[in-house]
DNA sequence: GTTAGCACTCTCATTACGTGAGTGCTAAAA
DNA sequence: TTTTAGCACTCACGTAATGAGAGTGCTAAC
């Protein structure tokens, strides 16, 4: 009656690492007689076993039933990412082939969100998603005022990164478009370049420095201003392939499948996971029951932040079953994020 | 021996109705016991199964097997819809409530469609579309050039709807934004009220006038109006509610159900779909397999057209199997279309 | 420490069978 | 002529029995 070992062996490692990536291959339980053979190892089922038996009580493995072989615990896949995987970088063609998909898209910011979006869905056969710039942290290029109809007003955004964002504005006065234009040539010499939480301080400031509001437009200006840029704007995210892990046998059950479609459709919630990577140092990976949220417990995320220079802009990557290619996965993020950071640096400057 | 009668009397019209209302509740193929039984007629099962055997001669009921009852087949559907359907229509409870949520929002037309989507999704327990306005139709209220980089213009469209867009244009001289201004305030002062098919057509004219460019920055201006024009749009689609269909027995299987939401996700064909219907005059319904597209075949349309003032804008509607409560939903829909068409028309006056 | 051997467990596919719902047909009743 | 009762027949579906196969854990020998 031996217990479990304090520690990892070099063998028990091995044999972890050989059964989580046969069964992310296969999705099938996988038996002492198969790690035996196929990993190469120059030792017996029976020994093997043994092995086993000692990861699974370190719960890193377990067993969905008696008879059948072992399947990774979410905390096998934990301690595979951070210290077994071996990352299969992109090979130069289809790092070549992502280059070009990039270099094609010319246009404005959203059409480089779903570019990505739709390229990591699509290499990785899982739902690729992006987390956009918030408005808040960008800096503004240009506001402009429409009249709407008489008490209400368009405004429009326009970023640096050159995003446009608009809302409707109610008043309860009516200003003729002529001093509609007036005023965001005031504005637009005061706030820009600045970010819209920095111009919001700034409003503000303004406010309570013209007191004497010796200028009457300046006045209605810097209210319509506040007035514009008061909501905190909600994070976007894009999301795409979701088709793909309809493929996956862990979802087979129609059930399962649509806790999870529900998941997808509430981007709030997303937003909020999204968040958490966000605030990390590099690349997140959240795996399973690591995340707090019920419906997400299937799920893997890996994630990497994108950069306009040095500032962070969002987060982007891929969600997939717990059991996901991570070797073929972490790279691909990897690159993505790296090749947006650079679109995005060139556009700003 | 008798051969198929050559039209329906009254007697086969209520059977009929009754097979497909009790399928549309139920789901299952129904029986002449039942049909006897539930709905009233003074008529054995043997006097029903007749009847039943006429209609399935002449194509409006099959049979799953041959010791099922039957269910209807989409020329059923059809004949049902044209002439048997009893409409519930809504309670005044029901629209009051769907009135409320219209009023609230007050905010920009994308809102107004996010909304009308979210409503025909939930209270048809089916998917809810909307197909966007395309802004080739819609007058233009303003236009805006926002420098982005020294050869990239950001054009912005702003429609008297409300609608925005922008889109990003290449140039091969750079042109500083004080000059663009300028050029947006002559064109502004060309193009207001027009639709930007309309605008097309003048910008061409304009260009042959102004052969002889005498002025540097009309000539210019036209040419940069025309690269912002060029383009067709392609028609937006709000879509929601995907998530609901996943109840239905009929794509418990889990192939059927990718097929459509693969189907979803080709937004390219769903407009396709839905411009069909736009050329239709009022309401209009498909039902399974009138559609040409394989992956639709298993789903029916509601679709109606709404309108500011008297013009024909876009369509919405709902998105479900054949089997879906048309009783209910086309009601609904047509009551939709209504509103929306209301709020639009007060946006627009 | 490693391995062969073996009894044991559990899933899964196959088969067989009974049940029930529903049909079509025929002949009698209305 | 229309309607109905009666009956044999069909077919899907649920249940149970069975056997093969994969894999385990344990013991004893190497």
């Amino acid at each position: 009656m031996r217990g479990a070992p304090a520690e990892l062996t070099e063998r028990h490692r091995d044999v972890l690492r050989a059964i989580i990536q046969d069964y992310i291959a296969s999705a099938e339980p996988v038996g002492s007689r198969s790690v035996a053979r196929k990993y190469g190892f120059r030792l017996s089922p029976a020994t093997i076993r043994n092995v086993m038996a000692d990861l699974a009580e370190l719960g890193y493995l377990a067993q969905p039933h008696t008879s059948a072989g072992r399947i990774p615990t979410d905390r096998g896949y934990r301690i595979y990412v951070d210290s077994l995987m071996d990352r299969h970088p992109l090979t130069r063609a289809q790092e070549g082939m992502i280059e070009k998909r990039f270099c094609h898209v010319q246009g404005e910011v959203g059409d480089l969100m779903r570019e990505a979006t739709k390229l990591l869905s699509g290499l990785s056969r899982s739902v690729g998603v992006v987390l956009a710039p918030r408005v808040d942290q960008l800096a503004i290029r240009r506001i402009e005022f429409v009249q709407q109809s008489a008490e209400r007003i368009l405004v429009i955004l326009v970023t640096t990164s050159g995003q446009v964002h608009h809302k409707m504005v109610a008043l309860d006065e009516v200003i003729p478009q002529e001093e509609l234009n007036k005023m965001a040539r005031l504005l637009n010499a005061m706030v820009e370049g600045m970010s819209l939480s920095r111009v919001r301080q700034l409003l503000v400031k303004k406010m309570a420095e013209e007191k004497a509001m010796y200028d009457e437009l300046l006045r209605q200006a810097l209210k319509l201003g506040q007035k514009s840029f008061a909501e905190e704007t909600e994070g976007e995210v894009y999301i795409d392939g979701t088709t793909n892990i309809m493929h996956e046998p862990e979802f087979a059950d129609v059930e399962k499948m649509r806790a999870i479609f529900v998941a997808f459709e509430e981007t709030s919630k997303l937003v909020k996971i999204l968040d958490q990577c966000l605030g990390q140092q590099g690349l997140s990976l959240i795996i399973g029951s690591e995340n707090v949220l019920r419906e997400w417990q299937r799920l893997s995320l890996v994630m990497a932040p994108y950069y306009s220079g040095e500032q962070l802009l969002g987060t982007l990557g891929v969600i997939g079953p717990t059991r996901m290619d991570y070797d073929k996965i972490v790279p691909l993020v990897d690159f993505t994020a790296r090749l947006v950071s650079r679109s995005l640096t060139e556009v700003a400057s």
